[in-house]
DNA sequence: TTTAGGG
DNA sequence: CCCTAAA
């Protein structure tokens, strides 16, 4: 199939191009015109990933360097009309004159030409660029550790950026129960970095110590949370007016020792409203959730030094709750629709301090040793410290906790697994109260002999879900420079091919940059979270392990019916997402598309997004005549697709010749003319 | 292993 | 979604 649109926008993400595509600029940076979308992942970083442009030259180090006390001034600017135009953009960066400490790293301007091919860009047009952006200072931010951050706000799309929300942390999120709330909230004051939950490998080596036995006792001992949580901060956010005052953020921050009057300033300051909230708990947690931005880097190690830790009885319950913490960031994400400038912000200090925490002893955080070590660390402090149960270990509790609920227990035995996950998958009937030791029963010999299962290590390629891993853990991004260096010196040849995968790719390979075509979609991005709530909610749970064994082959729906199990309703975000892959990589590379997209979510496998893209073609063409809105009225159970997203499906199919001739046929009826911007005035 | 296509 | 052929 013949797929041809003007410069691949992945030319620029490929992996030849790392230097190139992974410009990791804070968000905030860029003045985004109209068509280029910023990638941003959760770590509050964008990626310059734009279909005409590209950075030559960039010292992504340097960058990263020198995080929080200055940057240089970024600025984009757009010079032709169309993204099919050879020279579309002129990206500028120079020092912060301001800024004694600005970043000293020029970045060299480059076109794309249509075939992909990088061209320095013009002296002319530098200076063409560089007038543009001293005279237009809104094409800029100054964006200094205490100065103001210049919102983009509502006419750009940086708020509604697709974030990894849905899939697999859905599933964490639901997982959660609503008594637990109090006492994570609790220990997040003084959370730690929870490194193995961070790393895989970690999880491999730290699995095989002992593991929480209880873990809910532990999550019931602390008070529960004043009911508002969930609900007071949805209420009042609302993106457009979003403007948060850096002003008042500054370096770090420790929430614990503010008053309410000053947590609620700083509460403002993150979140750019008010809050009348007054515990102090709430406000603490909120605002850390803001500030690290579902990083799953605890939030609120703001000013852990030289791996101290604080209060070690609270880290016990950060162990039962780091997850849950994690959660709730997403849900903080979720709620609060923060975005971009903040995450920014945060992105920077934590990530400088997470940098000092590990400068030396992980070079990219893959390798087990140090992160033992430092995991260790705690344990010396802590006594017994209590294991903290890893994110697999999460997914087991929450996979025996979905076979309770489905009404059967399963002690089955998988000695030869067809999957990658059933490698990885303990047998036996855990449940959270009685769970000594996990085994697997393996398949040595053929006798069943049970070993830790931790002590299988992951063969072949990475979990899929480890890139959603990668991707809270930011400290990447902010390592020293000479630590990144490493990483592209391919430093540590055995974990090389990992790295590649996770490592860089993961980190950048977050959003995705949105085609301007698609604004009218993105809204869906953000709706498409609601509606995963919501109409996830109730069945979350049989969800939460819907990668487990088939043995359970009927799921009981919240309408009281049953459903395959395996069949996981796609979620209008996914959806989006796909067509954003779609038009972005092209009908048929799946796997891209899956490995970036869907990253996150360990179903879905690439047959699952060509299947879904060939019933949204079908969908499209079918419907698409019905007119907006009308096509809810399908007695599917599935959900709707919205019709600007059928129509782009079409228009996506139509573009790359994927159109089978008899649906062609249908689309000639009046509507074909339609084109997007019909659809937003139709629509917006 | 990935993709395309049928069931 | 699953399965399989083909690449």
């Amino acid at each position: 199939m013949v797929q041809s649109y003007p410069a691949r926008q992945h030319s620029l993400v490929d992996d030849d191009d790392i230097l190139l595509s992974t410009l990791a600029v804070p968000r905030g940076y860029i003045q985004s015109p109209q068509q280029w979308r910023p990638f941003s992942d959760p770590s509050g970083f964008c990626r310059l990933t734009i279909s005409s442009i590209a950075l030559a030259d960039l010292h992504l180090p340097d960058l990263h360097a020198s995080p929080s006390q200055g940057h240089p001034n970024f600025a984009v600017e757009e010079g032709g009309k169309s993204k099919e135009e050879s020279s579309s953009a002129i990206v500028v960066t120079h020092s912060d004159s301001s800024n004694q400490i600005a970043d000293p790293v020029v970045y060299k301007l480059a076109r794309v030409v249509g075939d992909g091919i990088y061209v320095p860009a013009t002296d002319d047009e530098v200076m063409k660029a560089e007038d543009l952006i001293d005279h237009k200072s809104s094409l800029h931010f100054v964006l200094d550790n205490s100065q103001t951050a210049v919102c983009t706000s509502n006419d750009d799309t940086f708020d509604q950026e697709f974030m990894p929300i849905d899939c697999e942390f859905e599933d964490l999120l639901k997982f959660e129960d609503s008594s637990t709330q109090g006492e994570r909230l609790d220990a997040l004051a003084d959370t730690t970095v929870d490194l193995g939950k961070l790393n895989p490998q970690f999880e491999e080596v730290t699995q095989s110590e002992s593991i929480p036995i209880d873990q809910s006792q532990d999550r019931k001992q602390t008070d529960p949370l004043p009911g508002s949580v969930e609900s007071e901060p949805l209420s009042t956010t609302i993106c457009t007016s979003w403007k948060p005052d850096f002003s008042k953020l500054k370096g770090e921050i420790c929430l614990d020792n503010l008053s309410v009057k000053e947590l609620h300033a700083t509460f403002k300051a993150t979140f750019g409203r008010e809050t009348s909230v007054k515990d102090k708990q709430w406000l603490k947690r909120r605002i850390s959730m803001g500030l690290s931005n579902s990083c799953d880097v605890s939030v609120t190690t703001f000013n852990i030094e030289n791996n101290e830790v604080k209060k070690k009885d609270k880290l016990e319950d950060c162990d039962n709750t780091d997850e849950n913490h994690n959660k709730d960031s997403f849900r903080g994400l979720e709620e609060l629709n923060v975005t971009g400038e903040v995450k920014f912000l945060v992105g920077q200090s934590q990530t400088i301090q997470i940098a000092d925490h590990f400068s030396g002893s992980s070079k990219s955080g893959q390798s087990d040793a140090p992160k033992r070590d430092i995991a260790f660390e705690d344990d010396k402090q802590g006594n017994k410290r209590v294991r903290k149960p890893t994110r697999r270990y999460i997914e087991e509790v929450s996979d025996s906790d979905s076979r309770e609920f489905s009404g059967r227990q399963v002690s089955s035995v998988r000695s030869s697994g067809n999957g990658p996950r059933n490698q990885i998958r303990p047998v036996h009937n855990i449940q959270p109260m009685r769970r000594p030791l996990v085994t697997r029963q393996d398949s040595l010999g053929g006798s069943g002999v049970e070993i830790p299962y931790v002590s299988r290590i992951r063969r072949g390629r990475p979990r899929e879900n480890f890139m959603a891993l990668m991707k809270f853990q930011p400290y990447e991004m902010g390592m020293p420079a000479r630590l990144v260096k490493k990483v592209h010196d391919g430093y540590d040849p055995q974990s090389n091919n990992d790295r590649e995968n996770q490592g860089l790719k993961a980190t950048p390979d977050i959003g995705w940059p949105l085609q301007p075509e698609l604004g009218e979609i993105e809204q869906y991005s953000e709706q498409s979270v609601d509606i995963n709530n919501h109409s996830d909610e109730g069945h979350t749970d049989s969800y939460a392990d819907v990668d487990s064994d088939e043995n359970i082959l009927t799921v009981p729906t919240a309408k009281g019916g049953t459903r395959r199990k395996h069949h996981r309703p796609w979620t209008l975000s996914e959806v989006v997402k796909l067509v954003e892959g779609v038009s972005r990589y092209g009908a048929g590379r799946w796997s891209e598309i899956k490995r970036i997209a869907f990253a996150t979510c360990s179903h879905r496998t690439s047959v699952d997004l060509k299947d879904k893209w060939r019933n949204l073609l079908r969908a499209s063409f079918v419907q698409l005549p019905t007119e907006k809105g009308v096509q809810n009225s399908k007695k599917h159970s599935s959900i709707p697709i919205p019709a600007p997203i059928l129509l782009r499906v079409r228009e996506l199919a139509e573009m790359q010749s994927q159109v089978s001739p008899d649906l062609k046929a249908v689309k000639f009826d009046g509507h074909s003319g339609r084109n997007v911007n019909d659809i937003k005035s139709g629509f917006l």
